[in-house]
RNA sequence: GUGGGUAUAGCUCAGCUGGUUAGAGCGCCAGGUUGUGGCCCUGGAGGUCGCCGGUUCGAAUCCGGUUACUCACCCCA
């Protein structure tokens, strides 16, 4: 069974649906051009160090989700989780932060959690992402707002809604965090399991929680918007202004917590209604502690990740997923022997130019021959008779008018032409 | 890690309260047209009924276990 069945959380994208992530792929290229991102490749393991680090010791995916494995020089690596930590560690390694700055790039390419699959959810699922690194502006938490909407937007996708907050930064943060403790504490007891757990743990996540009795106490826990520091203050709300400037539509939900340890100040996250539980279709937010915590200089930096498969599921819903199918320029029937052997010459020939060419490997009948080329909705059919070989002929036939015209084998080139302009 | 649902042909699925050769549609192959696709007709190939065990004269069907898939929780893209 293990021999034919793919791992758990895996997929296989083949004929019939790569073609969409083709497309998905140049549109990506396309946005981040637009923005002046560049790509940037990184390796697909990394040190395990690295996401302890980055990302958190005591974060889900630390604990409990990452691929980690020793080497045969016993060095522990892990298959990346997340783009950003990689990122920033190529970032420092490079010393791109020592040229102009910002430095904008993005990645795509596949991460890996160990995590019940389920809908929108895979063990191996890929990410766009980019991050803007080397400058504290609130507009480019806004380009991280927007280059994702204009990428949903470019594939027709509708019915997704930003949510965005700011959880402020390592000044009021802490103070901020107290606050929530102290107003939680004496409900302890009526909060849900993992609610008591968030308490000790990670206040700010009680935050979000969907259990209705931790809602309830909720509802009079103080908001983190009275508790910002000056510097946050005026970061949001600049941010928001750039929002309302560029006719951004958003919800503010000062719920809203990210599930990483290196976001500062903005998070925000984009959902889309066509999804199941999963419905995230993009999040991200600043990060300015995370440079230096790996090692580089104190560098201020935003950023926000897609999750691809997510964004098709939803685009598939919304049949806006369509593949196009072209069929090839010509299928070439033959009688098998000589005709076969002049019908691969003139494949060849023919596909030198570009041109799409089929012919039959089965040694099948003219009309299983006809047939195949029609379900491969072939544009056109050569027809390779002894007869019409024998004086330098061939039957052209057009699959979706049944004309048939000679042609002459002898001018291969006006043939490609044809062919050619047909395909336009 | 926890809970629910599902598992029959390449695909989508029938198969009622257990009964003998397990079906349909689509797809595939061949023929009807010894050199012509789509429509139609005829025929054919293709199934350890996920796997193991139990109940029974008899199990695709009932029971238990197991694996896989799937949805949801936790968490996240």
């Amino acid at each position: 069974m293990t021999l034919t069945n793919r791992p758990r959380g895996t997929n296989d994208v083949g004929p019939g649906e790569i073609e969409l992530w083709h497309q998905l792929e140049e549109k990506i290229r396309q946005v981040c051009s637009a923005f002046g991102y560049k790509e940037l490749r990184t390796p697909i393991f990394e040190h395990t160090e690295l996401f302890q680090r980055g990302i958190g010791e005591a974060t889900d995916i630390v604990e409990k989700e990452m691929y980690t494995f020793m080497d045969r020089g016993q060095r522990s690596l892990t298959l990346r989780p997340e783009g950003t930590a990689p990122l920033v560690r190529a970032f420092v390694e490079n010393r791109y932060g020592e040229g102009a700055l910002p430095v904008k790039l993005y990645y795509l390419g596949p991460m890996f959690r160990y995590e019940r699959p389920q809908a929108g959810r895979y063990r191996q699922f890929t990410q766009f992402g980019l991050e803007a690194l080397g400058s504290a502006d609130p507009l480019l938490d806004v380009e991280a707002i927007v280059l994702p909407l204009e990428l949903y937007k470019a594939c027709g996708l509708s019915g997704f809604q930003v949510e965005i907050n700011t959880i402020g930064c390592p000044v009021c943060r802490p103070a901020y965090r107290e606050e929530l403790v102290k107003y939680f504490e004496p409900h302890a007891d009526k909060l849900c399991g993992s609610c008591k757990n968030r308490l000790e743990r990670n206040p700010l996540r009680l935050l979000d929680c969907k259990v209705e009795g931790c809602q309830e106490i909720m509802a009079g826990a103080p908001s983190i918007t009275k508790h910002l520091c000056p510097e946050c203050e005026e970061h949001f709300s600049q941010v928001l202004a750039y929002l309302d400037a560029l006719g951004i539509e958003y919800k503010l939900n000062h719920r809203l917590v990210r599930g990483f340890d290196y976001y500062t100040k903005t998070v925000f996250e984009v959902t889309c209604s066509e999804l199941g539980a999963q419905n995230a279709v993009g999040a991200g937010g600043r990060y300015d502690g995370l440079v230096e915590e790996l090692g580089g200089k104190p560098t201020p930096a935003v950023g926000f990740a897609v999750g691809v498969e997510r964004l098709l599921l939803a685009l598939r819903g919304q049949e806006k997923a369509k593949a196009e199918t072209a069929g090839p320029d010509a299928y070439i029937v033959h009688f098998g022997g000589e005709t076969k052997q002049r019908a691969a010459q003139t494949a060849f020939f023919l596909r030198r130019r570009g041109l799409w060419v089929e012919l039959d490997y089965l040694g099948r009948s003219i009309k299983a021959q006809m047939k195949a080329a029609d379900r491969l909705g072939s544009r056109h059919v050569l027809i390779f008779g002894e007869d019409e070989l024998s004086r330098g002929e061939a039957v052209l036939r057009d699959m979706k008018d049944g004309q048939e015209q000679k042609v002459d084998l002898q001018d291969l080139e006006q043939l490609a032409k044809i062919l050619g302009e047909c395909g336009q």
